[in-house]
RNA sequence: GGGAGCGUAGCACAAUUGGUUAGUGCACCGGACUGUCGAUCCGGAGGUCGCGAGUUCGAGUCUCGUCGCUCCCGCCA
């Protein structure tokens, strides 16, 4: 017989009774009855109920055997009586009759409480100090078993389509756009830095420029910047996708090929159909106040800023004359809420930076509301008809600058989909977001700058650079949004080392700036480029949606806390003197030394 | 860098307008119990109410500061 099994603790079953087995798993709960004792013995597979009796020599050490021990079990399985059949679980019709048990290894109490699914899963802080421990549980198990899986359908969709998977270096250098970078110090090379990838951006286009054709990588990408709910710190996966001679609608077609079949393969809910639907940036912005929509609430936006302009109405009159603009959100059929609803949503709105927030109720005959009064007749019926407002319907207003107006307006937009309880559920849907701008006017200096990334193809190519308003240009620069979460941002690439020097040039760079900045790219593309783009879906938020956890850290298996530091392995920690002199570096902050930035470690 | 929320036993939470000895459940320790499956019952131990200052006869509760965590803004080509 194997040392430590013969079944795991999710294979036995009634078929299986009388026979002498071995199974090992961890201590999930215990219940003693003095005269009885029931262990629940768990692992990876799942959980079987073993009975100690009390004539047995480890009955004893089993009553004291902590929850969480390691234990291997040997003994008899036994068919329940129909009255003790647990229906809760797969090997609920049998249980083992131990008759040897070796305590393989004694767990102490552990700090975070394991047994029973409960909601109460503790703080974050204990939970990603004993992340091994909290990986134990079975939801936080759950999500790692499907990331798993993910990956692999994902890897198995990429090469059945044709692609290739490569690897590209972790060690590389600072890229002058982009997010900031990890550094990591040469030791060989004084005063030099190596950067850890951003993503693997350029190394992607290099593999078309050497002829590859079709590239993916489940690629780890790093990024200095702080956290968010969907976003962890220092580091990301994903699943990193170039291909040559593609048009848009190539990549599109493979990314809602592979999108789509890996939800409806990991799901149970609705996956939009593909084509997903397509929506140009600046109607999104327009319509959802963002460029990440969440499509399953039923609001549209529109503006009314011309409708105000010369009403009545002096507020927002006057503000739109310099310049400010006016968004509408129509509400189907709430006229009925009380007054605190639309009092709460008000004070909602001032609080994340609105200046106030107007509505009109369309109630039977009238148009009621703070800001009726003001409005006329012929003006009351244009809003009507750009909200397609009817009988119940409500209308509230965001006056501001349009940056402001739209994440306002759009911040309101999901208040009042979760507070309606309006947001559609079971259900993915996906939606291109297209055409975005290629440049845009910084806001501090006045100065055109690249919108996205320097390297997309502008829409309309080299004609487009010379003959445009800049700010009219669009570029090939997509999105894929799913449910209000960005999954993803691509482009089809600017291959031509001329319209990359001209794009550069208006946004105030000169010819020596592409190649200084992109010099490996730049040169490449002397060489014979093939028209290339890609996409890069990220992985952690793909499995996100899928688990439908509301937080990215449970589906990582060890990830950091909001300040970036991982409190089970201490990181980042200080280092040795030596280990500075080695890199040639020299503390520069104030008061800062290796001894007392030790003290500061993150605590055992 | 900025804003908001939270911080009470190992864990989850409670504590009337500021008012007596800060409670409950789980976990832990002791005991009872031969059919439980979040076992049950009896008993016990466990607290610098994050930390510091202030207001007050009196602070877990109010004020200020500070630290930590989470969420958000900035940031994310």
């Amino acid at each position: 017989m194997h040392p430590y099994r013969t079944h795991t603790c999710n294979e036995l079953r009634l078929e299986h009774a009388e026979q002498n087995v071995r199974i090992s798993g961890w201590v999930y709960h215990k219940r003693d009855h003095g005269g009885i004792l029931f262990i629940d013995l768990r692992d990876h597979y799942g959980r079987t109920q073993v009975i100690v009796n009390p004539e047995t020599p480890f009955f004893e050490k089993c009553s004291e055997v902590r929850l969480e021990s390691v234990l291997t079990v040997t003994g008899k399985v036994v068919a329940r009586e129909p009255n003790m059949i647990n229906p809760d679980i797969v090997t609920g019709e049998i249980e083992i009759v131990a008759e040897n048990i070796i305590f393989e290894s004694e767990s102490q109490i552990t700090p975070i409480y394991l047994a029973g699914e409960s909601e109460d899963v503790g703080p974050e802080e204990l939970r990603l100090k004993y992340r091994y421990l909290d990986l134990r549980r079975e939801s936080l198990h759950r999500n790692i078993m499907l990331r798993s899986r993910v990956i692999a359908f994902l890897r198995k969709k990429m090469e059945s389509l044709g692609f290739n998977e490569f690897q590209t270096p972790i060690l590389t250098s600072s890229s002058p756009e982009g997010a900031r970078d990890y550094l990591v110090p040469s030791r060989l090379h004084p005063g030099k830095f190596y950067a850890l990838p951003q993503a693997p951006q350029i190394f992607k286009q290099l593999l078309m420029v050497a002829g590859f054709d079709k590239y993916f990588q489940i690629a780890p990408c790093f990024r200095d910047e702080d956290a968010r709910a969907d976003r962890s710190p220092g580091e990301f996966y994903q699943l990193d996708i170039e291909m040559s001679f593609a048009t848009q609608e190539d990549v599109f077609a493979v990314v809602e090929e592979v999108l789509h079949d890996t939800f409806k393969e990991f799901s149970t809910d609705k996956v939009s159909d593909t084509p997903f639907i397509r929506i140009p940036y600046r109607e999104a912005m327009l319509k959802y106040g963002t460029d990440k929509p969440d499509l399953r609430i039923p609001i549209e936006m529109c503006d009314v800023s011309d409708v105000f302009l010369n009403s009545g109405f002096g507020a927002f009159a006057k503000a739109v004359a310099n310049g400010a603009v006016v968004r509408a959100i129509p509400v189907k059929n709430i006229k009925g809420r009380p007054r605190s609803f639309f009092d709460r949503l008000e004070s909602y709105a001032k609080e994340i930076g609105a200046k106030g927030l107007g509505y009109l109720v369309w109630d039977t005959d009238r148009i009621r509301g703070p800001i009726a009064k003001f409005m006329s007749e012929e003006e009351l019926a244009e809003l009507a008809g750009r909200g397609g407002m009817e009988d119940g319907d409500v209308m509230f207003f965001m006056c501001d600058a349009p940056d402001a107006a739209a994440r306002i307006a759009s911040e309101i937009r999901l208040k009042l989909g979760r507070d309606l309880d309006i947001i559609e559920k079971g259900t993915f849907r996906f939606c291109w977001i297209v055409d975005f701008p290629m440049f845009e006017r910084d806001e501090e200096t006045g100065d055109i700058i690249f919108s996205h990334n320097p390297f997309s193809m502008p829409q309309g190519g080299m004609e487009a650079l010379l003959e445009k308003d800049p700010l009219d240009i669009l570029a090939y620069q997509y999105d894929v949004v799913c449910n209000g979460v960005e999954l993803s941002s691509g482009a089809i690439r600017n291959h031509r080392t001329d319209i990359m020097v001209k794009a550069f040039e208006i946004a105030g760079y000169d010819e020596n700036d592409v190649y200084d900045q992109f010099p490996a790219l730049s040169n490449a593309f002397k060489y014979g480029a093939p028209p290339h783009g890609g996409i890069a879906p990220g992985v952690d938020r793909m499995v996100m949606l899928i688990a439908g956890a509301d937080n990215i850290r449970e589906v990582i298996t060890f990830p950091m806390n909001q300040r970036a530091q991982d409190l089970m392995m201490s990181a980042p920690a200080s280092v040795s003197e030596k280990q500075l002199r080695e890199l040639h570096i020299k503390m520069r902050a104030k008061n800062v030394t290796p001894e007392n930035a030790k003290q500061d470690d993150v605590a055992e």
